[in-house]
RNA sequence: GGGCAAGUGCUGGAAUGGCAUACAGGCAAGUCUCAAAAACUUGUGGCAGUCACCUGCCGUGAGGGUUCGACUCCCUCCUUGCCCACCA
């Protein structure tokens, strides 16, 4: 008997694996396709993550279970290389990106391999191959034609020590640097852009339909933000005469009658209780009262310019604090509310975001907690216009509304729809003097009032979005050019086709210039170029793609990549010369153009792959991208599918997320916290084999888990079991299994058999090796029984000891080799090595268990012969009654359970209702 | 403040209307051993009853409801975790 070493079992086979590149997916095969797809990494230094083994693994045992179950899988690994982590990594250890990068990558792919992968290794990239990043560019140049790109001054974070701008997540909670610790401030530069609000709708819409996890749904939709409201126009005017006596002739008469300020809001029942409006600092009406276009009080003026400057300095993450007591400044003008025709005050406050609706707001105090606070604290009116409920709204009080409430309740703001406070102004809007004759809910008031704005051309209907456009370029090395030059005659053109790739040039000092340029900016020879529009000098665009460029598209690239032919460029199709004069921005090509070279690449070579094995059947990742690297893929596939380069519209059919693996002590694992678990270590001291059941089975795979070591051992004893049982079977060099007469088993075992399956099929690993471990337990409890049986009757002494041979074969009736094989199979998925070492070695088969067929349940072998009934007297289960299917009646299990003496002693001498479920359980209802 | 997920033994968890605690870990006792480890066997929700055998009651965050029957469905609340957040 041989002992049960996980690595002098794996190493070979892992070996085996690749020479025979049994896991290739077949573009040829006619059977029904599938694409399993876990998110792919980046290749960090540090390796393997236990995390990471817990999202391969599970897509590896979907790959290899559907394999078995005769589909055409595609199951491919690529590396998403590019972006910050890699970048500064990399300048922490002194070396270019470009050279880390593959050294680890082959620290994953070795890592992987060992751990028993089934990837299709044929369609390997990275997404910093120039071969790759060829086509992320020729896509930026399509997407720019398409209309959807465009350069514009952006807000960026900016490190005034560093001279660099910085990525969101460089930025401290605190608003530091990470890396230097001084303060950040906000700096506007000249950024490519995505128009993504654009399709806000479409992928709003689109979720419906999908398979994904409830709360990643919602988190899309609420990342959308799609709230429906009105638009309402307010014209600015200058104040009252009352309190602006010298302005009766001022500057503000003539150009104030000229501007209006546009709201949005959710509330339009609340019109009537508007007491101001408030602009953001980034208001164009503010920008043109500090330019002197509207002329205000000297006063005000200086306030607010002191005001605005001040917020512009500001972070989103300083002027989004909620704790923060809020600020504001007047204007000194007035603006009518349009309902009413009431003069409020204009205020500008930073509150109010320049980004959403229209960066400027109707205050209602009375209706919203925000406004309220802003009032109180600048002591603004406040009118209250809903009312709670109808109780309060007697007759001698229509002509007070607002007072009698804020005198009852004026503390806090009431929020909430309710019923409108009779006021004589609603019924001169609406003409109508018996308005209120009844009450009149606020939500009914709310379609009431848009409906008279639209047709007063004064307001709309209006639906608004959270989502806000993508900036999409990065001043930083580490990431794909953007093909995009710049002319002062022509403007921003795209470069010709047959430039591409453009190629990331090798640099050795790429980190940031102290310019708040791109790194790329210093590399003279990329800089300088001509423009492909009208031959003169031009400048090329210095920054580079965000890390989501890559990641946008790469599951599109699996179904058609080579790894072979892209790296053997002399295979590579050229790309013809570039036809004079681009198409125009903004103009959508004509996919049908053969002009484009890639286009025909593209639809001629890629698309029939495409079209094979997209959209994805299994997308298996982290719920930490449930926003932005779905989102923004889905994004790109939309923009795709209307340039005609795909045919579907959603990338991603169905989505699960994978918990996240803590540290032993319930803590996220890092370096710092001393809590991190290496693969490597686990795999040496206990095999592939066991760090996958271990990690499968713990917990549902959607949730979080802390990593337990203990737990692991239970993992490893498993494998030993199934190990020896299979092993010790064949001590002999007999290929028929130790194994028990008993029909029970072979019951067992296709029951086993029918629960992996369909756990598998939804993901509940935990509960299929839970049903495994049981019937490994059952098979041994079976071998205990039978010698317990042997010894006993060889004591009789009735008959001459049988030689071991001859007890197997005569206890070999009911369950053989056969099972034995049969449950090796299910378990292949988990446990790849440890069943393909027993498969081939023991059972001396030819050809690989994981290219087998998975085993059918034999539904007649399914069939209990008995059934316990569990027998409960007022719905508590009393007694346990079996009974064959065959008298599963009322009557007979009645009979049964009265025989028992507890049941009699409950039931006896009264009165008893039966409810009976046939098969399942009966309850006694005794009164 | 908004959204989502979840709350079951000492621990990870199982059971989606029908025997609560499967499976695993831990712990305890035992077998083997000079000893230890490994392996194997047995036990392991709480309380009570002359607690070894047996018996009863309680028990899935709290409280209500629906049902013959509720961890499971409904309502109210509490707690924890995650995501978003001055979004008008």
């Amino acid at each position: 008997m041989s002992q049960y070493i996980p690595k002098t079992i794996e190493e070979p086979l892992v070996e085996s694996w690749e020479k025979e590149s049994s896991y290739k997916a077949k573009d040829s095969s006619s059977s029904k396709k599938l694409y399993v797809l876990p998110m792919f990494p980046y290749p960090s230094g540090a390796g393997l993550h236990v995390g990471h083994v817990r999202n391969y693994t599970g897509t590896d045992v979907l790959a290899r279970f559907f394999r078995m179950n005769g589909y055409n899988v595609l199951h491919p690994i690529g590396w998403d290389a590019f972006g910050l982590p890699a970048e500064n990594a990399a300048v922490k250890a002194k070396k270019n990106p470009m050279d880390m990068v593959p050294d680890n990558i082959k620290t994953f792919q070795r890592q992987m391999k060992r751990l028993g992968f089934s990837y299709d290794w044929s369609r390997e990239f990275s997404t910093s191959d120039p071969e790759y990043y060829k086509w992320t560019q020729w896509l930026f140049i399509q997407f720019f034609k398409l209309g959807m790109l465009y350069k514009k001054e952006m807000p960026v974070y900016y490190c005034e020590f560093c001279k660099t701008g910085l990525a969101e997540e460089e930025v401290l909670p605190n608003g530091t640097h990470e890396r230097c610790g001084k303060p950040i401030v906000r700096k506007t530069l000249p950024q490519w852009v995505f128009n993504i609000t654009a399709y806000a709708d479409r992928l709003l819409d689109d979720l419906e339909g999908l398979d994904w996890p409830h709360g990643i749904l919602e988190m899309q939709k609420n990342w959308i933000g799609k709230s429906e409201g009105a638009e309402v126009r307010f014209k600015l005017v200058s104040g009252p005469a009352s309190e602006q006596p010298q302005h009766k002739n001022s500057p503000c008469r003539a150009t104030c009658q000229q501007h209006e300020i546009k709201v949005f809001t959710t509330r339009p029942d609340t019109l009537f209780g508007v007491t101001a409006v408030v602009l953001a600092p980034e208001h164009e009406l503010v920008k043109k009262i500090l330019k002197n276009h509207i002329k205000i009080s000297i006063n005000y003026y200086k306030d607010i310019q002191k005001y605005v400057e001040q917020a512009g300095k500001k972070l989103d993450l300083q002027r989004t604090d909620l704790n923060k007591e809020k600020t504001g400044v007047p204007t000194g003008l007035f603006a009518v509310n349009p309902v009413n025709g009431e003069k409020v005050p204009v205020w500008v406050a930073d509150y109010v975001l320049g980004y959403y609706g229209y960066g400027a707001v109707m205050l209602v105090p009375a209706h919203d907690d925000r406004d309220f606070a802003f009032a109180k604290k600048y002591g603004l009116k406040i009118k209250y216009v809903i009312s709670k409920n109808t109780t309060l709204l007697r007759p001698a009080e229509r002509d007070y509304g607002g007072q009698v409430e804020q005198s009852k309740n004026g503390s806090k703001p009431y929020t909430g729809y309710g019923y409108m406070i009779p006021l004589k102004e609603v019924e001169t809007f609406f003409e109508d003097s018996r308005f209120f004759k009844n009450p009149v809910s606020s939500q009914d008031f709310h379609a009431m009032v848009v409906k008279k704005l639209e047709g007063l051309h004064i307001g709309k209907r209006q639906a608004q979005y959270k989502l806000r456009d993508w900036i999409f370029s990065r001043q930083r090395y580490w990431g794909e050019p953007i093909p995009m030059v710049h002319c002062e005659k022509c403007g921003w053109s795209s470069i010709p086709e047959d430039q591409l790739p453009l190629e990331l040039p090798y640099i050795k000092s790429y980190e940031p210039p102290k310019t708040g340029e791109s790194p790329l900016s210093q590399v003279k020879s990329f800089v300088k170029t001509t423009c492909p529009n009208c031959g003169g000098e031009a400048r090329r665009e210095t920054d580079t793609m965000p890390n989501w460029a890559g990641s946008c598209w790469y599951f599109l690239a699996f179904s058609f990549w080579d790894k072979e032919k892209a790296n053997s460029k002399s295979q590579i199709p050229r790309f013809a010369k570039a036809t004079p004069g681009e198409p125009s921005p903004k103009k959508i090509p004509n996919p049908n153009n053969q002009n484009s070279n890639l286009f025909g690449i593209w639809n001629l070579e890629f698309g029939a792959s495409i079209k094979k094995w997209l959209p994805v059947d299994w997308y298996v990742g982290g719920a930490e991208h449930a926003v932005l690297h779905l989102l923004y893929s889905r994004f790109w596939v939309k923009m795709l599918y209307d340039l005609k380069l795909v045919s579907f519209k959603e990338p991603f059919l169905r989505l699960r997320n994978q918990g996240m693996v803590l540290g032993p002590d319930h803590q996220k694992m890092s370096k710092s916290l001393g809590n991190v678990i290496n693969p490597d270590d686990v795999v040496n001291e206990f095999g592939a084999d066991t760090i996958r059941i271990y990690e499968m089975f713990m917990a549902p795979y959607n949730q979080e888990i802390a990593w337990s070591t203990h737990a692991l051992q239970g993992g490893y004893r498993f494998l030993k079991r199934v190990w020896n049982l299979y092993e010790k079977g064949i001590e002999n060099s007999d290929l028929r299994i130790k194994n028990p007469e008993t029909k029970e088993l072979n019951l067992k075992l296709n029951k086993t058999i029918k629960k992996v399956t369909k756990d598998i099929e939804e993901l509940k690993f935990n509960t299929a090796i839970a049903a495994m471990m049981e019937f490994i337990n059952e098979w041994e409890k079976q071998i205990q029984n039978s010698k317990f049986k042997i010894q006993n009757y060889n004591s009789k002494g009735k008959t001459k000891k049988p030689d071991n041979n001859g007890t197997i074969q005569q206890l070999n009736n009911s369950f053989s080799t056969y099972h034995a094989k049969r449950f090796l199979q299910i378990l292949a998925p988990f446990a790849p090595f440890i069943t393909e070492e027993i498969w081939k070695n023991t059972f001396k088969e030819k050809a690989s268990i994981h290219l087998s067929r998975w085993p059918q349940v034999e539904e007649h072998a399914l069939m209990d012969p008995e059934v316990v009934i569990p027998i409960q007297v007022n719905g508590k289960v009393r007694t346990v009654v079996k009974i064959k299917h065959a008298d599963m009646t009322k009557e007979s299990v009645l009979e049964a359970a009265l025989k028992d003496e507890k049941i009699q002693k409950y039931v006896k001498g009264k009165s008893c209702k039966i409810h009976f479920v046939p098969g399942r359980i009966m309850n006694l209802i005794v009164t």
